[in-house]
This record gives structure tokens, sequence and C-alpha cells, in this order.
DNA sequence: GGACTTATGGAACACTCATTACAGATGTGG
DNA sequence: CCACATCTGTAATGAGTGTTCCATAAGTCC
């Protein structure tokens, strides 16, 4: 018989998808450093060799909690952009963020703001790992800018590079406003103002 | 004679300025929990004990050196809310960030986003800390659109408050960008824009 | 030049960090 | 029921955390 392919040994008893979920909220909260793997064997209820068993170093473990996000709580960015005109794909990014950010059960910020921004030597692979994040949602948007600038809809008179990186800008400042503590209904009444300066 | 008068007893053989000036710009970097006591004596070339009968615990430390980042590298915003016309003031207040962001020898991010965003419950109080700058920040800007909108240069059918949050929110956006790696030209277009849309 | 006050460097403190060793538990295949 | 393979909890690992103790150095005041 051959070893490790999952059918003989003893089980996993627990469930795997519902400790990661509660991992990737801690991570979110309290960022790479600030959460350590004390806190985490707590709010997964697993035990140290449970959890190295099942995802690896705390550094893995991280990896697949902002994949998990980026699959799941940021799911919301791309649905925007798969909107079918261009003012709906706008509209629907300002206001499916400001949905987001107010939504209760999580922290009032984006975890790719808030996983590790400034962080000492040993976390830069997990900084460097949320920058690429934040660009690659950037690389998203411009796909969709290019595509509309095929069809007509955006004006080829407009940088493609300059406009995405000019919306990811405030969308990103949204997420700063929200941590700051902002309302639903200020956090609207901004994204609204952004619309209306836009052009929507 | 009454002691702790700083005249008598062997006198500080270190330059204060200079050693909080490389803790303010290593916490820069590395944020509040990225930053240990070790790293902060090698960085400043003293010994645990002289960091703490200069500036006490690492929080205290901590926020001296917030106050120094607030009174010298953040000048910059406070220096165009000066500015006598609005429009100048939104201007400079663009440019002056873009400047801020791009000048070498710091990192290329805001203090209070780097400094700590998500973060263990011990950094909590460097947390709110941060929080309440980027506030304190924002109503200063508030305070310069108010004035502005009583000297008729800022039409009263415009929301203070929410105008207030949109530029923070643009400006906080565009520190994101530096962080993500935006080059010096592509950070000036991205605000040149933004101050087209803002009608400037 | 003492008496006094404060600063300094280095070692030590108690504690937490991420990670692992080990012994026992729990399943599957024969 | 018996090997076998894997998982699980406990306890330990060594390194790193912020902070303090202590002996000594370096000044001022009488």
């Amino acid at each position: 018989m051959k070893t490790g392919d999952g059918k003989t040994g003893r089980p996993v008893s627990f469930d795997k998808d519902a400790a990661l979920e509660a991992a990737m909220l801690l991570f979110w909260e309290r960022g790479y450093e600030g959460t350590s793997m004390a806190d985490l064997t707590q709010a997964m209820g697993l035990s140290p060799s449970s959890i190295y068993a099942a995802f690896g170093y705390k550094h893995a473990l991280f990896s697949l909690a902002v994949k998990r996000y980026s699959d799941s709580r940021a799911q919301y960015a791309t649905e925007a952009l798969e909107e079918p005109t261009l003012e709906k794909v706008i509209r629907a990014l300002f206001d499916n963020t400001v949905a987001f950010l107010t939504t209760p059960g999580h922290p009032p910020s984006c975890m790719t703001l808030a996983g590790a921004m400034g962080c000492g030597v040993d976390a830069a692979p997990a900084r460097d790992l949320m920058t690429e994040v934040r660009r690659q949602n950037e690389a998203a948007i411009r796909d969709r800018l290019l595509e509309a600038r095929k069809s007509g809809e955006l004006s080829k008179d407009i940088n493609v590079d300059d406009y995405t990186r000019y919306l990811s800008s405030i969308l990103a400042g949204l997420s700063v406003q929200a941590a700051n503590g902002s309302t639903k209904a200020e956090l609207k009444r901004t994204s609204q103002m952004a619309l209306r300066h836009l052009g929507y």
C-alpha cells in the first residue's frame, strides 16, 4: 500500500475549512506579526501539532488564509468587474467596496492593508505577499478598463494605467477611511462624491 | 539643592535628537510591532538603559517618534493648508504629498499607515494613536475647507465633511500606491488626474 | 577634593515566540 | 485482531521579547 494517500492512518478530526476561516479572521484583525501561534491555536481550537501537520509553517498558514480571503471575502471586486457596462462596473466597484467594508463580523478594513504594511525583517515575505495581492487586484481593474477601451466605452484620450491607479487609490482610501472609524453612511456619501467627480 | 534639575549628575553623552530621528525612521519602516528594542539599540547606538532613561517605555518612545514625524516630515500637509487660495491649497496638498512619498531616505509611505494598522492586542495603543493622528490630519483639512466655504471659495452646495473625507481618501490612496511601488512619474500623473477630476 | 546626582554598558530577568519530540489515540487493510 | 500509518495533545526546545539591576563612569556643588 502506498503511504500518504490519505486513506490510511488516523483521520483528521476537525473541520479544516472552519479552522482556516478562524485563522483568516484573526490575521485580518491583527496582521501577520500581531497574530501569534498561541493566538491561532486558541482561535482555531487546535493544538500546534495539528496546525503544523495540516497547514505547515506560520507563513504557509498565512498564505492559505490570504488565498481564502481573496477567493471569498474579496470576491466582491471580481463580481463588480463582471458587470456588462463600464458605468455599472465602476458603480459596483464603489458600492460593493462600501458594503464590504461595513459588513459586520470582520474588521472594517482590507486585509491587504492591515495584514502587513510596515513590519520587521522576519515578516517581510508576508508584507511582499500583501503588496503582490494589491497589485494583482489593480491588474484586474486595468484589464477590465482595457476591455472598455476596446469597446469604445472608455475614451481613448484616457490613459488606462493612470485611470487604473486613480481608481485604486480612491478605493484604497475608502478602506483607510473605514479603518478610521467612518460610518456606513459616511462611506456611502464619500463614495457617491467620488462617483460624481468621475462623471457617474 | 533640588534634584532632577538637570544640572547635577553625569550629563547625557549622546545626541537625543539624532537618536530619536533614528528611532523614528526605524518605526516608520518596520512599524511598532516589527521594531524590537534590540533593533532600536542598534539603530540609535545606545544601550537599553540609556533609551529607557531618556525616552521611557517602548510605547513612549514610539509616541515621541510619531510626534517628531508629525512636526517634521509631515509638515508638508500643514504648509499646503497655509496657501492663500483654495485652489492653491488643494494643488499643494497633492503636489507635496507626491513629493513627500518619493523623497529618498525614508520609506515610500505614510508612517500612520505603516506604523500599526492590524496588530496584536499589546500594540493596540500604538494602532489607536495612528488612527488618532490620521483623524487629526483630516480635521486640519476640514478646518481649511470650512474657511474656504466662509470666504466663498468653496460652494455652499458642497458638504464640507464629505469633501474632507473624499480628499483624505485620495491622499491616503496615493500613499498605498507609493507603498505598492509606483514611481514618482506614475504618482504625479495619478495626482494630476485626481486634480482634473476635482476641477483644478 | 569629597559628597552627591545622574548616565552608562552589560548581564540578567521573566516571559513569549515559532517550532518540534514524543507518547498515546484512532483510524484502515489484511 | 493485528500491523501500519497518520493524527493529536502535552511538554519541551532554543531564540527573542521588553524591561530592570548593578557596578562603574562622569559630571556639578560645597
